[in-house]
DNA sequence: CATATGATTCGATTATTCTAGAAATATGGA
DNA sequence: TCCATATTTCTAGAATAATCGAATCATATG
């Protein structure tokens, strides 16, 4: 990861709503949550609650797919291991004694939900 | 960690220039640096990195202790890692299968930097 | 096609954060 | 004491971000 992504993903979680927003997708897994679902567990009119999912997309932190009518985002365990990394990178001073930071990414790697039990859907855009 | 620490942590690393600073002290490591030093480093106005430096440590990031004139600063490993957890916490949607995170704070527990300070990481000029 | 539903974009407004010069505070030494 | 060095506080203007209603877009279904 490089600073800019590092940037945008700190400023993304660095803000009351969109932290929460974040911390509700971590346990829904793979599966994900519908937006409606969100904002109305967040009480955030949707055009608020839109906006910071939009800024945490672009953070590369939630992806999201097309199911119907309604989009269900997930959080990327991916990107916030590389986040976390970057965070500790050349600790210890170089002398390489810090252990492997490790989240359930890769319990779930890109691709789990594609294969979970779930309707099949296609990526938006 | 509760959300509204995480959330000071959060904001404190989302600027470049505490973010760059923030970076500087990791390999620094217990002995840290001086505020002078970093200033210099960052070729960023005194004032500016005072007040920069100011939010991390109200974000419990950074601590310093006053050596004659000036000010040494050190990156808080312990508070970090409790940010890190608190951005994983109930991943895997509570069957516990995260490894723990880990990082240097371990080895560096505080008070480090008075008992046995490590050799000094090179710095450039 | 018409309509309902889920989500985003567009605005204007309000609030927060960043920046850096000047002045102030703290420490050490002659 | 007086002076130099290190750092912080104060200040205010500039830049950036948050908010949310209304309008719009996308999809499904009768």
């Amino acid at each position: 990861m490089e600073i800019n992504e590092a940037l945008a993903a700190l400023r993304a979680l660095a803000q009351p709503t969109r932290l929460a927003l974040y911390r509700l997708l971590v346990p829904a897994g793979p599966t994900g949550m519908a937006v409606g679902e969100l904002a109305e567990q967040l009480s955030v009119p949707h055009s608020t609650l839109s906006a910071h999912l939009g800024v945490l997309r672009a953070a590369g932190l939630v992806l999201d797919t097309r199911e119907g009518r309604s989009i269900r985002c997930r959080a990327d365990f991916g990107r916030m291991d590389a986040l976390l990394a970057y965070l500790s990178e050349n600790c210890c001073a170089g002398h390489g004694a810090c252990a492997p930071l490790r989240t359930c990414s890769t319990l779930f790697p890109p691709g789990a939900a594609a294969r979970a039990p779930l309707p099949r859907v296609r990526q938006r855009r």
